[in-house]
This record gives structure tokens, sequence and C-alpha cells, in this order.
DNA sequence: AAAAGCAACAATCTCGAAATTTTCAAGAAT
DNA sequence: ATTCTTGAAAATTTCGAGATTGTTGCTTTT
């Protein structure tokens, strides 16, 4: 893999694994110490993260982590009852047995890990590995759809929101609730009923659309 | 304006005006000579693009044209039923009468063109002038919701779409049809009918979900 | 004759530095 | 005291060249 490609996807990792502060100046010849490489290639990667929402690019300005904004987390919201909602349905029409397994899978392994967290909101560590199972599980939800135009989008929506959520907070990313909720969007799934699984993605999503108090932003 | 920005948006516009042919490379060395610019300049600007699916990038292979793709156009059309459904309920909802304005005025201006094409398929330059009118219709539709991110997915999305459309032949860009199912979608719209409006882009659309015969690809 | 190896060529990838623009602070003027 | 200039410092933008990698056509081998 060129060295372009692997900056971009650790430089990636790292914004939406929250691992720099929201409106922090992103230079390249600072972050070259980083990685070892010049600015410019620093700079194309940067650009290419802001096309995808996780930098924000101002003319002569640089770039910058965009920061913490309620409004955000609400349109990222809605992307994502949309797109996952759309997505889900065109799985269930598409997807067999094959994608049946996946999403039980994917289902098992993110139960067990709220299971092992309990109530008590994760970090660190614990943290990114949940978040990573939340993603597989609702990326499997998706996954048997045929349109890569939807999937593509919703990643990039995906990325944005988990990037302000987890910079958020971490009480905010974890809800005991979520148990319940992503076992009733399996269930759906499974019986293939998609007005159900529409509602389902719409609940357990909609928490984030009015997060009255105590927001950081 | 930056030389960078410059040519950002004079590339993305010949790319969505089918200014190039599909499949055709994009080689920084020989973009020089349009722009006068550094080769570097051009590569940053490419991998820009390719982030909005208007260029297909491949690791140490360059940079191309997408190639015309009867399921990526498939694809992309679902995605402007789903999002142009969803931005004009919400802007039902949160327009105003100056909203209902600049539509009626992005129809008439629409229709006036349709009106002078006639039944003919436009061609060249009124074929850019008839595109962008249409253009600016549905990006007024959406215009009053209040998510900058879906219209910026929007956007993306139309830009591919035009891309693929314009350059699969003229033929299939115009359809004397769409006179009347602008005027139903505008209708819709005074009316604020959200269902009737879903399904008035559903219908509108949906003529690119089964191109059968004669496609070029 | 087909396949594999090789060498010359072309394109991409990466870099560091020059040119341009913005930022910031100190001093002058109102 | 506030505003306006000025100039030095820092950051961004742009560039062309060297390093690396992929491509092409020719030769050699089986």
């Amino acid at each position: 893999m060129s060295k372009d490609n692997e900056i971009l996807v650790s430089l990636r990792g790292r914004l939406v694994n929250g691992q720099f502060d929201p409106g922090q100046r992103l230079q390249p010849e600072k972050l070259r110490t980083d990685y070892g490489c010049s600015a410019s290639t620093l700079r194309e990667t940067l650009f290419r993260l802001s096309t995808e929402g996780l930098v924000d690019f101002q003319e002569q300005r640089g770039f910058r982590v965009p920061r913490l904004s309620r409004k955000l987390q609400h349109e990222l919201t809605l992307m994502r009852i949309l797109l996952e909602g759309e997505g889900a349905c065109l799985s269930i029409r598409l997807g067999g047995v094959a994608w049946e397994a996946r999403l039980s899978a994917a289902h098992h392994q993110l139960s067990h890990i709220e299971m092992r967290v309990g109530s008590e909101p994760p970090a660190g560590h614990i943290l990114e590995l949940w978040s990573n199972a939340e993603l597989e599980f609702h990326q499997t939800l998706i996954g048997a759809c045929d349109s890569d135009t939807l999937k593509r989008t919703h990643r990039i929506i995906y990325n944005q929101f988990r990037q302000q959520l987890i910079t958020t907070g971490q009480k905010f990313v974890f809800i005991p609730e979520n148990v319940e909720q992503h076992k009733a969007i399996l269930d759906a799934a499974l019986d293939r009923d998609e007005p159900l699984i529409r509602r389902r993605i719409h609940d357990h999503l909609a928490r984030n659309l009015m997060q009255p108090e105590a927001m950081p932003v």
C-alpha cells in the first residue's frame, strides 16, 4: 500500500476515534513528525478527508478538526435513519440465510460486549471495542443491499456521526436501552418485517434527536 | 480564490458536463497544459474529485473518468428518490412563502426551456442549459430543509448522476413527460402534500430504474 | 508458437524549497 | 484609549525534480 493510503487510513482512524480535540488545527508541517513524510503528502490526505466531512478546510486558513455541533449531530442522525432504514429494507428483500447468519453473529458479538460493560459507560479501549462492534452490526444490517453507493454514503455519514459522538463524551454513546433495541432490530430483520424494522431503527437512533441538557455543545 | 480551488470547480464542471470520455485517463502531467499549473496541484484536485465519485482512482494506476454503468445509474436514482423525497417533505414542513416563490420561479424557468426544446432531445449548449435548470429546480425543492448534510449529499449524488446520464447519450436525458411531471411535483409542493410529493418524485425519477434496450452500456 | 524473462520507457509517488498569503504584535496617529 | 499602519513571523499554496513503481515491446527459452 502506498504511503499516501496508509496515512489516509491512519488519520481517518484517529479522527473517528476522537484522538484529536474538536477545533484543533491539523497542520501538515506538524503532523509530519507523526508519519515521517512530507507536508505535501499530508495536505493531499487532509483534502481527501475534508471531502468526507472528517476535516474542515478553509482556503488559505488550513485544516481543522470539526467542532462539536448539536445541529450537525441532529442532521447526521436523520441521515442514518434514512440510509439504514432503506438499506435494511433492501437487505431484507435481497439477503439470504448467509446474511441472517452474519447479522446474528454481529449481534451476538455486540451484545456480548454490551453485557460485559453493563450499565457503566465504557471508556478508552473498551469504548473503541464497543464502537467497532456497533458499526459492524449496523453495517451488516445494510450489508445485503445491492447498492454500493448507499453503503459508501452510509459509511461516510456514520464516520462523521461517530466523530461527533465519541468526542462529545462517552456517557452519551452508550445507553442501556441499546441492548434491547439492537435485539429488536435483529428480530425484525429475521422476521423480514420492513415497516417494523424501519420503525425500530428510527426509535433506536432517535434518542440522538433530542439530547436535552448536559451536552457540552 | 486559490488556483487549487479554481481548478477544482473547473474540472468538476467539465466532468459533470460530459466533456471527457468515460474511461479516459486523467493524467496530471497531461492536464497541466489546460491549467498552467504543476502536476502536484492537479493530483490534489483529482483526489478531491475521486472522493466525490466523479473520478476513479486506483493506486499506482492513476485517475480515470468513471465508466458508464447501468448498475451505478440504478443506485444513484434510488439515492435521488430517497434524498429528494425526504428533503422535499422537510421543505414542505419548514419552507415559507419565500420557498414557494423560489420553487415557482425555478419551475417557470425550467418549463420555459422545456417548451422551447419541444420533443426534440436537446444537445450541446441547450442541453447544458436545460440540465442546469433541472438541477436548480430539484435543488430548490429540497432547499428549505434545514439539513446541510442532506443537501451536500444530494449534490454529490446528483453530480454523479448527471455525469453518467449526460455521457450516456442525450436522448435519455430528456423525455417529454418531464414537463407534466415537474408540474405535478410543483403542485404537490404548493399543496404541502407530503405522501403525494414522495410518490411523484419517485414516479419522475423511476424511469431511470429501467431503461431497457438501446443503452450503450 | 507460446510463455517467461528482461530492458527501456512512462507514469505515479514523494519530497523539500520557493512564492504567496495570513496572522500577530509593536509603534504611530487620531 | 482606540484605531491605523507596518513589518516580521508563521502558515499555506505552488512548484519541479528525484525516487519508486507499473507498462510495453523485444529477446530468449521451452
